[in-house]
DNA sequence: CTGCAATTTCAGAAATTACTGAAATCACGG
DNA sequence: CCGTGATTTCAGTAATTTCTGAAATTGCAG
């Protein structure tokens, strides 16, 4: 397995950016590799386009499949197991938000709603603060459940019009017409 | 010093995560005392009440400053500095967004342009992963952008009506008027 | 079965990251 | 200035995480 320049670039940044995104050097790098590759690639192949331990990629390899964001892909007549990754950027990126969250999230608001069914400690200031956080945390991940369901096309076009989505929203939870309004603008809202 | 149950096993919790959120065990829990503290530590009250090192406590703090999630008060009377951390959940979520896209993101979005500048590299793939994965992540960071913007009054709205948001818009990109339709039906959209 | 290639496991080594205590620096009151 | 308390720095150590090579396991073909 020779890498190319840009192959080699690619994969070696995306092994430094490992440990901000709480994976390791290696699983970054194998990531990145087949990310580039047009092809299933092999573990051996990985070993050795990395340089690292054939015992390393499988380990990095089984870790990427546990986050879903590898698979496993057979070849006729070889019996050597193959990855890939998802082909689509969507569908990675909402993996990795999937999984984040239940790393980072969900453990948090299952201990907040732990304590909070302790009952009163006599900490009225830490009380308060812990409920406002569980449910600015369920606020969010309500959210997120909504977003999650949406078809991509639609969380494109959403992102695409980006603020004016806000616009549509006045401060009394409202939603407001935005252009397409009517001749008469004597309805109008606030904003 | 002295913890209640309730503090304890939330700064336990805080300190464990840390590590998942890219900080470290005190970082964590330097953070979650001052956040369920109603008044503000200074370093030794810190120190000792989560039984680190002094210059633990220290680094620890200038690390939570980095990040804009630790404010510095002062007493009358008392040239000890003083720690709390920002009242409004809003603008520590907003922080920490703003941190993590920096810190997680932007070296990214900055290496991809940089291997796209570098021209052909005969890796037709390659380039066209890296050019979509850039584009991706633009067009998210885009409507970061926007959303930032947003007055905290006016996210919480979106947030609340959840995927009715999304129903605003078609699949191609128009705004629909949605309740608060007139009488007139016949003018309708898709869904 | 047996043999062999592929893969995984795992104990220890290597590398990295976190933490401490001592010394240095800072900053203010007298 | 000097003295004192507060804070930071930093070299060394401790703890944790990552990586390796060897051994164990898997699973398939003959």
């Amino acid at each position: 397995m020779h890498l190319t320049t840009l192959q080699q670039e690619f994969v070696l940044h995306f092994g430094e950016m490992g440990s901000r995104w709480g994976i390791n050097r290696t699983v970054g790098q194998i990531y990145a590799l087949l990310f580039l590759s047009s092809r299933p690639l092999n573990a051996e192949q990985i070993t050795d386009g990395l340089g690292v331990s054939r015992s390393n990629t499988s380990m990095g390899l089984k870790e990427l499949q546990a986050w879903g964001l590898v698979r496993l892909r057979h070849m006729p007549d070889d019996r050597r197991d193959y990855f890939t990754t998802p082909e689509d950027l969507w569908e990675i990126t909402r993996i990795l938000i999937a999984e984040r969250k239940k790393r980072e999230i969900d453990p948090t608001l299952t201990k907040l709603r732990e304590l909070e069914m302790q009952g009163p400690s006599g900490d009225h200031y830490a009380e308060a603060r812990i409920a406002e956080l569980r449910e600015m945390i369920e606020l969010m991940t309500g959210f997120y459940n909504d977003m999650e369901k949406l078809e991509t096309e639609r969380l494109v076009k959403m992102m695409t019009l980006g603020s004016k989505i806000a616009g549509l929203i006045d401060k009394t939870g409202s939603v407001l017409t935005l252009g397409r309004r009517k001749q008469k603008d004597t309805e109008n809202g606030s904003a």
